[in-house]
DNA sequence: CGAGATTCATGTGAAGTATACCTTTAGGCTTAA
DNA sequence: AAGCCTAAAGGTATACTTCACATGAATCTCGTA
């Protein structure tokens, strides 16, 4: 036993596949950005002006997930700050906030409260008016002359859930400060963002726009040779590895994070296997592990009554393939795979009185369904059977093998319970 | 046969309720002069 | 008398419920050809 062990660990203390693994890693800063020049440069010249001590323009950029935007912020942030000291009498501070962040993300309120950490402030949780979580927001930023600059990673997603009054009390927060000044960085997956939004914020929060355009296949090569480098030791990778990387992560809109991520991920499973290189096999586990893992996640931290909405829908969709009785609930079956927001609440009603669980009115599952949609665990369409009724149409949006596991964790946090 | 009315089962919006938590205020107790 | 602690009062956000009305195509109705 012991012996095993140490031979587990002594393979992971010779570093057989990594050198630096941290370069990988989500939050690594590379030395230099490649491919982003022109952005970072423009980025550049419109924060520019804070350091003379007058407020920038309001900036606001676009682009799909992973194609440098947060990374292009930071690297611009980071040589502001460090130039900071030069200013005299401002102070300067430029906060960075993910809005996707579960927690945060949710209500107007608790991203306000967020920023009152960042800030150095604090507010309670809950039990205070938003009006008055502003104005400690405002008598924080106001206590001393300084300008600050927020950017707010993911906007859509929090405007998607909060209205868009939340950003226009923010572009005109400036006009509530006496001393200090406020420029907003907003930065967003979805490129109709802007487009949806009311036009008097939109002119406003995006004063100036850049566009981040996906990488192609050949950058993203460029992108995890570089990196490549300084992670592993020579001639760890296999040949193609580095392709097959970029082309997957190419499909999915050339997303460099992913591409990041996957690497790492192949690497540990490697180190893990014992194996002495990375190889292709290492890459497709990984992939289908990152998809894995980025929906299991989710749903760990769904409440109890989410997970029992989602356990009825997948239990759903797996008699569909395999039709015996609903528990005899409605003693009729769905010929087809199709499920119904009522197939849903009648078993997930069953599910309720088995894990003795509080049951939710229809009205509160039909939003619950909504939201697993726009997490995108489920697929969903409302259509009109005619005199058949309005429903919507349900279907999992996830492979069965991923299926497995979820309910392979709902069912451990039910038994918990 | 076709236009318009009907119908079903749920979508959707608004308003109301319960709960958890926050601040403020007032009263009682302790402490120090 | 001043200071501190505690409990009650008053207020809010959030998750959920209740109520009421909106939807939209299959189906029905009925007038017309």
């Amino acid at each position: 036993m012991t012996n095993n062990l140490d031979k587990i660990f002594e393979s992971f203390d010779k570093k057989l596949i990594f050198k630096d693994k941290s370069v990988l890693q989500t939050n690594y800063q590379p030395k230099e950005i490649i491919y982003r020049d022109e952005q970072v440069n423009q980025i550049a010249s419109i924060l520019a002006p804070i350091l003379r001590g007058e407020k920038p323009s309001n900036l606001f950029l676009y682009g799909k997930t992973g194609t440098g935007k947060t990374l292009s912020v930071q690297y611009v942030r980071d040589s502001l700050l460090k130039r900071a000291g030069k200013i005299n009498d401002f102070h300067l501070r430029i906060e960075y906030l993910n809005c996707k962040l579960k927690k945060i993300s949710d209500t107007e309120y608790r991203i306000l409260a967020e920023l009152i950490k960042k800030l150095g402030g604090s507010v309670p949780e809950t039990g205070l008016p938003t009006e008055s979580v502003y104005s400690r927001f405002i008598e924080l930023v106001d206590s001393e002359k300084q300008l600050v600059i927020l950017i707010l990673d993911e906007i859509d997603q929090t405007v998607k859930k909060i209205s868009d009054g939340f950003l226009y009390n923010l572009t005109r927060l400036n006009s509530e400060l006496s001393k200090s000044q406020i420029c907003i960085v907003g930065i967003s997956n979805d490129l109709t963002f802007l487009d949806n939004l009311d036009p008097r914020v939109r002119s406003s929060l995006s004063e100036e726009e850049i566009i981040f355009p996906p990488y192609n296949a050949l950058q993203l090569r460029e992108i995890l040779k570089t990196r490549a480098k300084e992670v592993f030791k020579d001639g760890i990778l296999s040949e193609g590895v580095i392709e097959k990387c970029a082309a997957y992560a190419a499909r999915e809109h050339g997303d460099a994070r992913r591409a990041l991520d996957l690497l790492r991920i192949a690497g540990e499973l490697a180190e893990r296997d014992g194996s002495k290189k990375v190889l292709l096999k290492h890459i497709d586990e990984s992939n289908s592990k990152i998809e894995r893992d980025k929906i299991l996640d989710v749903v760990k931290s769904e409440p109890k009554q989410f997970q029992l909405v989602l356990y009825s829908i997948i239990k759903l969709a797996q008699k569909g393939k395999n039709p015996q009785t609903i528990l005899g609930q409605t003693g009729e079956l769905n010929k087809s795979d199709a499920i119904f927001t009522g197939d849903v609440y009648n078993y997930y009603n069953v599910l309720c009185s088995k894990y003795k669980s509080d049951v939710l009115t229809q009205r509160r599952v039909s939003d619950i369904i909504q939201e697993f949609d726009m997490l995108g665990i489920i697929n969903v369409k409302v259509i009109s059977k005619g005199r058949g009724g309005r429903m919507r149409e349900i279907k999992l949006a996830v492979t069965s093998n991923i299926t497995e596991k979820i309910k392979e964790i709902i069912e451990n946090s039910l038994n918990y319970n």
